[in-house]
DNA sequence: TGCTATAGTTACTGACCGGTAACACCCATG
DNA sequence: CATGGGTGTTACCGGTCAGTAACTATAGCA
């Protein structure tokens, strides 16, 4: 199966018709791999793939991949960086349709959380899942997922401090716990009819609830 | 990690008699073992330790290991097992205090999730590791997981529903994405001040509204 | 034409890991 | 004392994986 995607992809190339085949043909190697890479990372985790899998998957080798990335390690600590922007671009993204509105801003996230396309997040958080199946207490990529959470944490504070709670932090916090629930319910419950369809509720209900004073 | 030919009854009945002669200094290796590898299993991931690791932590070796159990799987699916009954014994005790009290039940679980020592789950949820490290969709240890954790949402629904929320479902999943977060959360904020202080108001809060009609 | 950068190919090393074979040891029971 | 089950010990097999070496092929450019 790999033959017939390098062979095509060579044909493709010698060929000339570049524009037609934007997924393959055209990209850097680096790039290729690197996008290979993420996708197989999320889907069946950063242990369960090798380099090798990588390499071959998108359509190249072990050399090639040893060109581009130093390591195995510091592709994974690239990948979980390209998550928390992407994560962070898709919160810019959902927000923007309602600028100083910060109660209507967190109600889309948590609706958007719930609509998210399935085979974009049926393996729960990526970040999170790094966490887990890395030990190393140092490792380049653990940094990034902390200081992401971090930020994800400050964000929903301040969401709840501009949309004028009585405290806060705590309803900033307590939508974190349910956006970490939801991720991971997601993985648990892939298939309809899951917990996370009340996502969008329970935080109306706890912005809500906080904005007329409880706690 | 997928010999399967011998099950894990036949690798207990292996000493003799099952029923004879109840196991006391014969699977004494066993039961340091299962410990042993339940303890490394949390602390480190499934992928994260091997089998040498586990028998040399028990103090003995690699045959005995295999002597106990048939394969590294088997054990894994054990782990999970034991897991997902020590946790439905910590909700039956959290729960004893108040029976007949369903909203009173629900608040002392958010409150005793976050008071949990944080040895006891400073790596998060056990069982969603599990989900995050094994691929292999038909794993015993999965079907496991994916039990319990429908296990634990039908008894939050059944809690809404005994203390008359208006609508059980919505409160029971509300909660139980509280729940889920709230051990995500001790995993990415292992240190004090965390999200995880404040799952119990939480939870109350989810409740006070929807007993309020809420949703 | 020839140079250089990029990429493909093959083969290899060293480490680790799950699992097994064969044998030696200890000790309780008969 | 002899037997046998549980255990310890060593060595090994087959596979996977991260990472490297050395060579080849190609495509663009001067």
């Amino acid at each position: 199966m790999k033959v017939e995607a390098k062979t095509m992809e060579n044909a493709v190339e010698v060929g000339g018709a570049a524009d037609a085949n934007p997924c393959v043909s055209k990209s850097r190697v680096r790039d290729r791999i690197f996008d290979t890479a993420c996708d197989l990372f999320y889907k069946q985790g950063i242990r369960g793939v090798g380099v090798d899998a990588i390499a071959s998957e998108a359509g190249t080798n072990k050399m090639s991949f040893y060109r581009s990335f130093p390591s195995k390690d510091e592709l994974v600590a690239e990948y979980v960086r390209d998550a928390a922007r992407q994560f962070m671009a898709w919160w810019d993204e959902v927000v923007a349709p309602y600028p100083n509105d910060p109660r209507r801003q967190a109600e889309a996230l948590f609706e958007a959380t719930v609509n998210k396309p399935i085979e974009q997040c049926n393996r729960g958080c990526a970040m999170a899942n790094v966490m887990v199946e890395i030990q190393e207490e140092d490792h380049a990529a653990l940094v990034v997922v902390r200081e992401h959470k971090a930020e994800i944490r400050q964000r929903l504070r301040q969401l709840a401090a501009d949309m004028g709670a009585s405290n806060p932090d705590k309803l900033g916090d307590s939508l974190m716990l349910v956006m970490g629930g939801t991720f991971q319910a997601r993985m648990i419950f892939p298939a309809g009819n899951t917990p996370v369809d009340v996502a969008g509720c329970a935080a109306k209900v706890l912005i809500e609830a906080h904005l007329r004073g409880a706690c």
